[in-house]
DNA sequence: CGACACTCCATACCATGGTATAGTGGCGGG
DNA sequence: CCCGCCACTATACCATGGTATGGAGTGTCG
């Protein structure tokens, strides 16, 4: 877990600094940025990373910018410190999804912590995001048709009730089938069934 | 939704009066309760419903019920209230999973909003867990046997594949494989990967 | 002991799934 | 225009799945 990426976004740099060396120290690589629009624009790493997010910046505050993750596309966990922290701002903050709420001072280890949780939850969902994005790829590259009988076949019905539906012959089913699970990469209907699952062809 | 539950769990009667007049003003049931222990030693109606916890209260304090709610085999989503309240309180009760975190005095359509979510949130961990126990009662139904032949046929071998595994005819595994299907109330091999997958049975 | 459940096997029969071969027709891009 | 892709069909053949019937050995429990 050593390859993780830590983007600390802050606009104190001397804490930059200070957050820097330490991050490193245990050997997370960093990037940093003084404020959100820095960061928004800059160019992020394909790998499991978090952000250290600063509450108070200029421009966008960090508990904003943390509220509007999605609009920019960015689901990277996050992790807020703050040196004004109030009840209603750490609640805000983790109602939204973040990791953790550390107030300055903070013990490094505690952002340690918080981080090597943040970095790991990263790996999990990259790591489910490629399975399912590998998995959505090959779907798209079925033809209509054959998207039509997968969805039929994992909802279990026979190649002769999916003919029935579709108007079709019962040989053009086989043919689609066939042909539908060469294309999905796999061997048997319950690794179609599973892979449907992930794609919600419910 | 009118038909959740909410337990109180404050030592402060006249506030527990107030929330008590508040919810029921909205149609909900409510239970007070002035401890933890007088809470845990009651008995829950199996209805969605969820916990709103003082942090302050006589034994054991609120949060640390919250962090122990498994131990008590209890699944309800807390709303925790507090009229001292610190950052570092308000962060472990939501990095614990509380719904909300409301200090005193807090707007009462704030309250009623969390227990909106809280309920709702139940009252879909209920449908799902309903859904998965009767599953598992059914598969618990299951022979020894028959558990064996459906973890491998929901694996994607094939009925000779099976055999050969378990050192069986043929003949047997189907047998085991129609009895299974029956005792499981599914009609398709789909279906039956649906529940494996519900199951876990990876 | 007897009833019962579980496990296993054989034979037979039919339905379903899967593949191959061969051919038809539409449609769009090089 | 021709090629490739998509969609469809027919025939044929073989593998696999599913059910039924009949029978047998084991262990448990009342």
């Amino acid at each position: 877990m050593t390859g993780g990426v830590v983007y600390i976004v802050d606009d104190d740099v001397a804490l930059c600094e200070g957050l820097d060396a330490l991050i490193r120290s245990v050997g997370l690589r960093t990037r940093c940025f003084a404020s959100v629009a820095a960061f928004v624009e800059a160019e992020r790493e394909e790998v499991a990373g978090c952000i250290v997010l600063d509450v108070r910046l200029p421009g966008m505050s960090g508990l904003d910018f943390q509220s509007n993750l999605q609009r920019f596309d960015i689901r990277l966990p996050v992790i807020v410190i703050t040196g004004f922290a109030d009840v209603p701002m750490s609640v805000r903050a983790m109602k939204a999804g973040a990791v953790d709420f550390l107030t300055k001072p903070f013990r490094d280890q505690d952002l340690l912590d918080s981080i090597a949780m943040a970095l790991a939850r990263d790996a999990e969902r990259r790591a489910a995001e490629g399975n399912l994005a590998e998995i959505r790829s090959r779907y798209e590259t079925l033809t209509p048709r054959e998207q039509q009988v997968m969805r039929e076949v994992v909802a279990g019905r026979l190649n002769k009730q999916v003919a029935g539906d579709l108007q079709l012959s019962e040989v053009t089913v086989k043919l689609h089938r066939g042909s539908l699970m060469r294309k999905m990469g796999v061997r048997s209907l319950a690794d179609l069934v599973r892979c449907a699952e992930l794609l919600k062809l419910a």
